[in-house]
DNA sequence: ATTAGCACTCTCCCCCTTAGAGTGCTAACG
DNA sequence: CGTTAGCACTCTAAGGGGGAGAGTGCTAAT
């Protein structure tokens, strides 16, 4: 429906050196990769013709596989095993061999129903996201909150609370909310007085909120000293709190689909997922990936060793971002084996990114806590 | 430090029977569970004399076991291996013979500098507490974030953003932030015109503060008749985000070292914790489990089948709530194997649960998007 | 009551064998 | 000359013995 004619251009992560396969060579490792995918076992020429009436003898499989295992296509676990597509392979496959349908109507109905059903807020949107893609993909889903690269001040609020606290709300212009309850003690050296009601607060934003809009922290840190004695801790504060929000660019990650993952043979062995659940728990990988998608824009598949990152050596990665470039990015997508059926996840990637991206676009942008 | 020593009765979930061991027999059991988590293989009576230099023979130990074993403590892979706790087991163990050190000065100072390094927010805690919790134990740890049971009314905000839209900034009674963005239709709605400035919206604000404080969602939804024109579709927009808080109350949950299960052998094949994950990201599990240990408060310790849930019979949860009863309350642990190091587990997090406390409570609250 | 001794049981591991799948090569075929 | 049938070869996976070792339970001696 949306935008699911994608170039190929758009996908494929490394440039391939004038990769010329005939016709035959073409079928054979597309039937491979498909086997393949499907049942996780080396494919061997026999079963090929068998399985996908070629109206070729396997004999002549057989010595088209070995030419494709000869340009790195495939590879062999063992002399008499059968073939098994190799990075490249799945690269290929990806780039020129695949029908990618496009996600069936229904299917789209069916997500698009999903997100009309409750009454969401763009956090339980991203869970959502996780669940339906880990859901139609059989993998392990990522979705990030969508932010600016860098933070700028947008609004201000103080709100008095029920005990001697103010909470300091700061509405970034990405639309995204960062919050901080300053106690007794700062309030006093903010605002050098007590007993301020409400509007006085308002007041005191407001002369902020004039002074600020548009700023970055280091912006804002550097005008405090132009600033007038009564707002300056405040602006400290809206300084340091801007530079929280530009540290902590992808602080929430929602995943789903961990048990997917697990499920596939590759990982039968637990220990194998450890490494990856690290990588994306833990480091800046997928801050790291923002601009990269963001820069090459739709749905961008990295396969096995084509990964930067060690660990993700044996995973590939659907992924796409989504947002404003020059607001907000965000990004999702699905992990697991790189024996992934590619033509399923791209689609649905790619129509869970444009779905998002009208989601944040149109009428109720919510956001929750 | 703090509320290291509780009292057994704190942490056990069901009441045993009058079940009453010798001396020999609390050594062995103490023993063979604390053996049998070190190393997770089922341990022998002769082992068992030997790295524990008990000063009697492997025959008077392997009488005590089969002791042990009619009494359900024990058990027996097959006939000639060695003991393994049952649940059970390890539940008299937990109750009644382990030497619960309360954490180390160090690591208690470790942990809280660890607190201190980071400018954070409080979705930060969550994370910094999961991670902490999980690297100390080695075993997966869950935070949820601090939630009212029922969401309360605190103080709202209108918003003036960039574009045409307004942003409902709701600050819940628990201090937590709900936001929704108004588009234009439905600010005309609420407002019943146009080129409101902020000074207006403020306006508008005030009304509603000054009617809704400390309302719940269905509180404010019968308030609506009695409302004037002009907020009406404003306190409905209210009671929404009010009922979403409701249901949403364990909206995130903040897992790490799930990778630590995995590397568990009783988890090698790794398909094992598929169910354990779904039921924690999936399910209710956890919000149910938040009124429970509330009520009993402390460390609770839920071993094996204890647990209702099927998908948990072979993980031991450790679990805490943490923030005020009667304000906002969270939940924070771990799970892992009913191997588990208990004694370890237990303290670091029942110090990790005063020290949420701490944090919530004592001066700088804060919260972060 | 405790312990030494001993027969017994069971798993684990190693090795061997076999069956089966798949390959690569060669020679025949259209 | 590309394609195919045939065949020898290779390698794995699965199954079937043995030991070896660990551990038990029982009994008799202390």
């Amino acid at each position: 429906m949306v935008g699911d004619q994608a170039p190929n251009s758009e996908r494929s992560a490394p440039r391939r050196s004038g990769l010329e396969l005939n016709e035959r060579q073409r079928t054979v490792l597309r039937a491979v990769v498909e086997d393949y995918v499907m049942s996780a076992v080396p494919v061997g020429s026999r079963a090929l013709v068998d399985r996908y009436r070629l109206l070729i003898s396997s004999a002549t499989v057989r010595s088209a596989m070995a030419e494709l295992e000869a340009l790195g296509l495939l590879s062999h676990p063992h002399t008499s095993a059968g073939r098994v597509p190799s990075d490249l392979g799945y690269r290929v496959y990806v780039e020129s061999l695949m029908h990618e349908s496009s996600l069936n109507d229904a299917d789209q109905l069916m997500i698009r129903h999903q997100f009309s059903q409750v009454q969401l807020t763009s956090n339980e949107w991203l869970r959502l996201a996780a669940s339906i893609l880990a859901g139609s993909t059989r993998s392990a889903a990522v979705v990030t909150p969508a932010k600016a690269r860098r933070a700028r001040f947008g609004h201000l609020q103080l709100v008095e609370l029920g005990d001697q606290s103010r909470l300091a709300v700061l509405v970034l212009a990405d639309g995204n909310v960062v919050q901080r309850r300053l106690d007794h003690a700062a309030l006093e050296r903010t605002m050098a007085g007590e007993g301020l009601d409400q509007a006085q607060l308002d007041q005191a934003a407001a002369t902020i909120n004039a002074d600020l809009s548009g700023m970055s922290g280091p912006q804002v840190r550097r005008r405090l000293p132009k600033l007038a004695g009564l707002t300056a801790h405040a602006a400290e504060v809206v300084a340091s709190l801007l530079e929280d929000a530009d540290t902590a660019i992808v602080e929430e990650v929602f995943t789903d689909g961990i048990g997917n993952v697990l499920e596939q043979p590759e990982f039968a062995e637990g220990a194998k997922l450890r490494g990856v659940l690290e990588v994306l728990q833990r480091s800046d990988f997928l801050e790291q990936l923002v601009p990269v998608l963001a820069r090459r824009g739709g749905v961008t598949v990295i396969i096995g060793h084509e990964n930067a990152n060690d660990a993700m050596h044996e995973v590939s990665l659907v992924f796409a971002p989504y947002g404003e470039p020059d607001r907000a990015i965000g990004l999702l997508g699905v992990l697991g084996p790189t024996r992934m059926p590619y033509p399923r996840a791209i689609p649905t990637v790619r129509y869970l990114a444009t779905l998002m991206n009208e989601l944040m676009a149109s009428h109720s942008g919510e956001t929750h806590d």
